[in-house]
DNA sequence: CTTTATATTAAACGAACGTTTGTATAAATT
DNA sequence: AATTTATACAAACGTTCGTTTAATATAAAG
């Protein structure tokens, strides 16, 4: 029995320092190196505490995981229930919703890059934590499509939202040393609307919306 | 120096048996745990060989990683090579394309799962690797694209691209698991073309081309 | 002050890690 | 046939792993 001392809440507004530090430190390196591949010793050390800390604020370091995943999910429930409630038509949510959900990877793309890259990893412990949660967002993602979930499917849409508002983050240390250093078109501010946009009128849409050039 | 004998073309079509064994049981089991957390040891027993015929064959783990991540980009290559070449408009050729690449990616789910989780990670060793093929692939959609590419940037719709096509197979242990065991909405034949309305026409366009429902 | 609760620590546990080495066997070449 | 090359193997190397334990330090409560 681990001796998860705190409740694990993650970033709970009242966390002592230390448990921050444990979980910004697992949020950077978890993103960086993948949840698997970054061992204990170095969070510990690169978090400034003892190796047993961790533990000791965690339980274990599948709960550390759980709970920056944790995190992740009740952000995007957040996201999700601030933007597709009301009564305006599924699209406008929908453009609403996604320009919010890449707005928020924006800020929080470490969180994103370890909650997609652990999404499809088979992990008993964790399979059952991810699919209670995603039901949750799809039941509101139903209620939020309204008449429009008959006619597509939630299990396309959801997932495609997210691959799309993600994609770029994705790629983004491919991109980063892929492109020419000169090519700042990383930093585009209007990433969200421009996601947006493909989302709800595709690429046609985006064209017909970009007549005079965004070149990078 | 690895004793690597073989050249590290992954699956090629003389590739002997022990080889392939070794190959196919690692895509299958980076798939399903990751590359970090599969061990040689289980890798090596799955496959029905010695631990030490994988170094043989592939030099380290990092290089059988790498067999499998060159095999994934010069399969997509070859996918947009393809779908991208001739004189068509730009939407004729992406719709083309990137309903191919949904087909590639359902029929080569576990390869697309390792080559996107490995993405986002910084691994010095592969990551100019990957940034390599990127470059090559981001020139095939400049020239695809035509004087569109001067409109919306290849940085962006190439991951979209990719983002868009991959993200049912990404979320699919969760789907499996969340979904009520009726709804085989998984199955659907026409995923590829869905997902290409998508990306040409956005959610409305996707609206517009079932109004009859495809529900789940 | 004493007692209780919380936080931190060094050391250790038991296991596992990827890689290397030397050897045996099979296949190919001379 | 002898020699060389290719394949496969067991054992070992040196290291690292996540977790646990027991002790100690510090803070809070009585």
């Amino acid at each position: 029995m681990p001796k998860t001392k705190p409740e694990a809440g993650g970033a709970a507004d009242t966390t002592p320092a230390t448990k921050q530090a444990v979980y910004d430190t697992a949020v950077r390196l978890f993103a960086r190196n993948g949840f698997a591949a970054t061992g204990m010793r170095e969070l510990s050390r690169e978090a400034g505490v003892n190796l047993a800390t961790v533990n000791y604020f965690y339980g274990s370091k599948k709960g550390l995981l759980k709970a920056i995943i944790e995190d992740y999910f009740q952000d995007i429930f957040a996201v999700l229930t601030e933007n597709l409630a009301g009564g305006d038509p599924p699209d406008v949510k929908l453009r609403r919703n996604i320009a919010a959900v890449a707005r928020y990877f924006a800020t929080h793309t470490d969180k994103l890059i370890i909650a997609l890259t652990e999404l499809p990893h088979d992990d008993p412990d964790i399979t059952e934590f991810k699919a209670e949660r995603f039901r949750r967002i799809s039941g509101l993602l139903q209620s939020g499509l309204g008449d429009a979930a008959a006619h597509v499917p939630v299990s396309v849409i959801g997932p495609a939202m997210v691959g799309l508002a993600a994609s770029r983050f994705l790629f983004l240390p491919v991109l980063q040393k892929a492109l020419p250093p000169g090519s700042r078109g990383l930093g585009g501010e209007d990433y969200p609307e421009m996601i947006a946009e493909l989302f709800i009128n595709g690429f046609n849409g985006l064209l017909a919306a970009h007549p005079g050039g965004k070149n990078d």
